[in-house]
RNA sequence: CGGAGUUUAGCGCAGCUUGGUAGCGCGCCUGCCUUGGGAGCAGGAGGUCACAGGUUCGAAUCCUGUAACUCCGACCA
């Protein structure tokens, strides 16, 4: 066991301070590191990897349900804010500003983009006239920049990366499906490439995004027990429709407003991913999202050396050609065992030894990163275990981290049931709510805990508010969060 | 933005109390040797001690200020 802890010296066990294991995993892991700019981080060649797999899943996903990218201005005019009172008023405490270019002030203030919901409005009034042109379906994928006091990397950084869909109806039921079905879009991707098992459920109005009419999120459990909201979908009705004046002529020769939508998914969610499935010895990649799949490490002394680099060239390829992501380790100044363990921390689903007495014998040593499991293969059916093994791990470490929500999830009867359930058992707590802002904000104020989302479909429905003890409206899930 | 802590070589740290010109481990470079769970030996390179002032003959060390980071709180993808 004291040998067990050596070879991850310098990560912090978890249980000793899960701030510390996640600082020095995402550094040690070399996914991204400080900048000179307060609050920003500077995304690394590893954790840049991960965001990139993160753009091409959703959006074949984006594709797929018929949208398509386009690419808005970095800088917002003043005005355009003071058009969505609640909106402006949201946003505002964290907006910096563009005020002088040069020597000269600007005639108006530009605001660097937080979101870009009035910039898409302004222009949606420009193009749509119609009911033809609708729907109008768009999504950017961009840097935006709120001015965080308290910064964390990738879950809340003062920059950061994401995507926003912007999307504009000719019926409000129309925008609802749209809402809905993004919902479903990152529920799918969450689920089944991150291996994250997820709430679904609608923010109450104290949460919900500043201009909406209603907010959907998905919420995941780290294994500190604190939440993560992991996406959000917004239907905004027609808010921004009149601030911007969005209007189109239906069959009917009537003028009418849009509805619209907005769905956001950002950076934040490889820091949810760290957290759900890193563990004492580092990273841990579903294999599906993983950037390597496989890390092939040949072994053995030089005199056989020769024959190991032909062998596991040849494997390379093979695997290669089966659309699986792998790669060779073959340097020659580290030993196997520190391999070993550098690719465990760095999180790659699976390691395939080859050495010379596999050779002898027509194998392969397969290990996986989420078990430590090792198998001989035969090389004859190397390929096709592999195959299976990636989604064997895709769905064990889906499995595991479902298990752990559900361990970590308990319903409250009062306040007091709620602390202890959030604080010392550092869990999700299900709680009835009368509907009414001052006993939700009562929560946070005696336990800490945030209202997560009111969940489509509750294990079970809570009949009294744990506050004031009312009939119960809604069924909520609450938690400590990021 | 408040409270606490940290800042010395790429990383982790000692030195500070009691001022005298900077050290340890890992990593890095060279060579030899090694390779199935972070190998070994020998030699070597590397530091405006976070930054700006001040005290002093002399400051990593004492004083003042600033910044960044971490943790804890108030606000948020």
């Amino acid at each position: 066991m004291a040998k067990e802890k050596d070879f991850v010296k310098e990560i912090t066990p978890q249980s000793e301070d899960f701030s510390r294991w996640y600082i020095d995993t995402i550094t040690k892991a070399d996914l991204m590191d400080y900048s000179p700019v307060r609050g920003c981080i500077v995304f690394k060649p590893d954790g840049y990897e991960l965001w990139e797999a993160v753009q091409r899943e959703l959006d074949r996903r984006f594709k797929e349900t018929g949208h398509r990218n386009a690419y808005f201005p970095l800088f917002i005019p003043e005005s355009f804010f003071e058009k969505e009172k609640e909106h402006i008023e949201g946003f505002n405490p964290e907006l910096p500003w563009v005020t002088e270019v040069g020597d000269e002030k600007l005639e108006e203030r530009l605001a660097v983009r937080p979101t870009s919901e009035t910039i898409f409005g302004y222009m949606y009034s420009q193009w749509i006239q119609s009911y033809r042109d609708l729907p109008v379906l768009i999504n950017q994928w961009a840097n935006v920049v709120r001015w965080e006091k308290r910064t964390l990397p990738f879950l809340r950084t003062s920059e950061f990366l994401w995507q926003e869909g912007h999307t504009a109806h000719a019926t409000a039921e129309e925008a609802e499906h749209e809402t809905r079905q993004m919902l479903d879009v990152y529920t799918d991707f969450v689920e089944n490439e991150l291996s994250i098992p997820i709430i679904r459920g609608q923010k109450t109005p104290s949460e919900k995004f500043p201009g909406a009419i209603a907010t959907y999120s998905i919420e995941a459990i780290m294994k500190d027990g604190k939440a993560i909201q992991a996406g959000t979908s917004h239907y905004l009705g027609d808010n921004f429709a009149r601030s911007f004046n969005i209007k189109f002529l239906d069959r009917d020769n009537e003028r009418k407003y849009v509805y619209t939508t907005s769905w956001g998914m950002s950076t934040r969610i490889i820091g949810a991913l760290i957290m759900v499935h890193g563990d004492d010895r580092g990273l841990q990649l579903p294999p599906r999202i993983a950037p390597t799949q496989v890390m092939i490490i040949p072994i053995g002394p030089a005199k056989t050396r020769e024959r190991v680099l032909a062998a596991t060239d040849e494997v390379f390829h093979e695997l290669k050609s089966h659309n699986i992501r792998v790669r060779v380790d073959d340097r020659e100044d580290l030993s196997p065992g520190w391999k070993f363990n550098e690719y465990e921390m760095r999180g790659i689903p699976l390691r395939l030894e080859l050495g010379p007495r596999d050779l002898d014998a027509n194998q392969a040593v397969l290990v996986r990163r989420d078990t430590g499991e090792k198998e001989v293969v035969p090389l004859s059916s190397l390929t096709e275990r592999v195959h299976s093994l990636l989604g064997e791990i895709q769905k064990s470490m889906y499995d595991r981290a479902l298990a752990f929500r559900t361990d970590r999830s308990q319903p409250a009867e009062t306040i007091e049931q709620l602390h202890d359930i959030v604080r010392n058992k550092r869990s999700f707590a299900l709680a009835g709510w009368c509907g009414d802002d001052i006993c939700e904000a009562k929560v946070k104020e005696e336990t800490g805990a945030t209202s997560r989302n009111i969940p489509f479909d509750p294990p079970q429905v809570m009949t009294t508010c744990v506050t004031c003890g009312k009939q119960a409206q809604y069924t909520v899930w609450f938690a400590r969060a990021y």
